[in-house]
DNA sequence: CTGTTAGCGCTTTCAC
DNA sequence: GTGAAAGCGCTAACAG
């Protein structure tokens, strides 16, 4: 195989300069045509794009941010890209700022706050239009910094608790009630829990609290627990059923933290020939596409995230000055019956 | 409407000129500390130090870039993130990148070249360090751009094709290859392929192309073949499968074009009551996660996506100028005998 | 070790 | 409609 022969790898050097002298105009005359902006003639606006197809000129955005104090950029910051929650979010995002010459700066802060705020620190030096983060729980820095930055901020995910700015999300407390009440309505009394880390899931735990709430109001409780090290898989989820079935008590329900854990749950139960609903009922929450597509549907709860994304950014943008009153959105959730609760 | 006086709240703009004047030292000497470059006293870093947190000080990297030339972003693009298997690559970009002060910039094209174009342009307009793009297959503008732009280009997934600067990934062909030995020395001989939209999904025909070389050399084919429209998911592996099982032919196998569409398969096989690998062996490609926790471990090829990620940040950085030769970077693959098949 | 002086490439008045 | 000139905030020589 032959190799092509390759002029010197010089970065296109190529300004608004040389656009300007080869087309015969000025250099603000090319920088308005390269942003449809102001009154051109066409007559010129022809002879300046041919120089720029000619050269192969592409507008440096640095500098162009620089001079118009203006980045154009997103900052994005969620925790993981593993739990495919956070991919979802993205997808709204990146579908809401499609069309717009806005681009979104992801970061991952692997659920630690500690880099979380380098993270942020980081991402504010790009002067972005507006950060869209993961969550409430930040360090007193983090949420300083954010607060003073006076631009747009919005926690998505959660509306449990007050934002800085714009919280776009559901109530995880209020799901978790949701979810008690209906199990409970279906006639089930001995539940079992399989959950994973808290620590790091804030959001697990306030469903977790709101079970509690719905269940005590029906004088009921959770009968064993079983909660895996680390963050929710569907292997964590197999495993923690399978305690909870070794355990004494009999179960007729198992609640899990999520819907990769319920997944892990309802293996488990084809596994071992367990029967859901009626030898166990399986109830996640998250609505992923997978439990639907299980032997049997799995009951969950439906949460928007492409919503939440969207969403996220559409308020972002109503308004580029933030206002004096902060802001929730609910995205709201719903109950998924399915087939396995 | 009232006409009202009224101050614009204005980003607190404290610059490096606010810091020098404040600790009593130069710009330099500031722009010096903020960098952790060049000699500086320790006596004036406390100083300079002291009036960046009492202003909250936050360099601004676009003047920063644009004075250096060198803008410390890296673009990142990939065709979706519902695919779980691009948030693993971007993980593994992630986990490259930490530390160093480069920040990706991710796009999504949603599988469309000509939209491909577009933000390979506006990101090129960020004057990235490099630039990580899934695949082979781009517009010619595209790859003229990519080819000319002088930085680091790595075009991830596949090894199949001669790159533009550099390739990680591995060969679907030789994996779809081994898929094919590796079932007919099983002993399989009527295969079925259950598969989805190959437009948009080159390595998936590759992988396809390759099993029936193997296939071929055994004096065999595929007799029976159904492909789902649009994107791979769970459901279309099992409507795919439903499909095949209903029609006359009897298979002994179907191979699946990933973990996805397999995933579906053996659901179909489990609401069905059909025994795998017995009645029917059942073949992905990707090993998710999801495979291995399934009541039976899928059979399956594993591919390292985690790792195409990391090297890929790598080998971009490994020399900044972009060499006369392309290189070629194989991340390999693995059968998984898993227990479908 | 530190300060001064030029730009980086573009946008933005503001005349013409 | 168009151009000249003045920055945007920072870094990079290069003296001191």
């Amino acid at each position: 195989m032959q190799q092509k022969q390759r002029l010197p790898a010089r970065k296109s050097k190529v300004t608004v300069k040389d656009i300007a002298l080869r087309a015969g105009v000025g250099e603000s005359t090319v920088s308005r045509i390269m942003r449809n902006k102001g009154p051109v003639a066409e007559e010129t606006r022809q002879r300046v794009m041919e120089a720029v197809r000619a050269t192969g000129y592409v507008p440096n955005r640095i500098a162009g941010s620089l001079a118009s104090l203006d980045s154009h950029l997103v900052g994005v910051v969620v925790p993981s890209l593993s739990n495919i929650v956070f991919p979802e979010v993205l997808q709204g995002v990146h579908a809401a700022l499609h069309g717009s010459d806005y681009q979104p700066v992801i970061s991952i802060t692997g659920y630690d706050i500690d880099l979380e705020e380098t993270i942020v620190r980081g991402l504010l030096s790009w002067k972005p239009a507006a950060i869209l983060i993961a969550g409430f729980d930040h360090t007193p820095a983090t949420h300083r910094m954010l607060s003073e930055s006076g631009i747009r901020i919005v926690e998505m995910m959660d509306i449990d608790s007050p934002p800085i700015d714009i919280a776009v999300g559901m109530s995880h407390r209020r799901a978790g009630y949701a979810t008690g009440q209906y199990l409970v309505e279906r006639g089930y009394r001995r539940f079992g829990y399989a959950g994973h880390d808290w620590k790091a899931d804030r959001r697990a735990r306030l469903r977790y609290d709101g079970i509690c709430d719905a269940l005590r109001n029906a004088e009921l409780g959770i009968a064993a627990h079983a909660i895996a090290e680390g963050p929710s898989s569907v292997g964590a989820g197999r495993e923690m059923t399978a305690r909870l079935c070794a355990q004494p008590a009999k179960l007729d329900a198992i609640i899990y933290s999520n819907d990769d854990m319920a997944v892990g749950g309802v293996f488990h139960c084809l596994g071992a020939g367990i029967r859901m609903p009626d030898d166990l009922a399986v109830f996640g929450f998250n609505g992923l596409d997978i439990g639907r597509e299980l032997p049997q549907p799995l009951s969950t709860v439906r949460s928007n995230r492409f919503l939440i994304g969207r969403t996220s950014v559409e308020k972002a943008f109503e308004t580029p000055e933030r206002p004096q009153t902060r802001s929730i959105v609910d995205t709201g959730f719903e109950i998924f019956p399915g087939a396995t609760a």
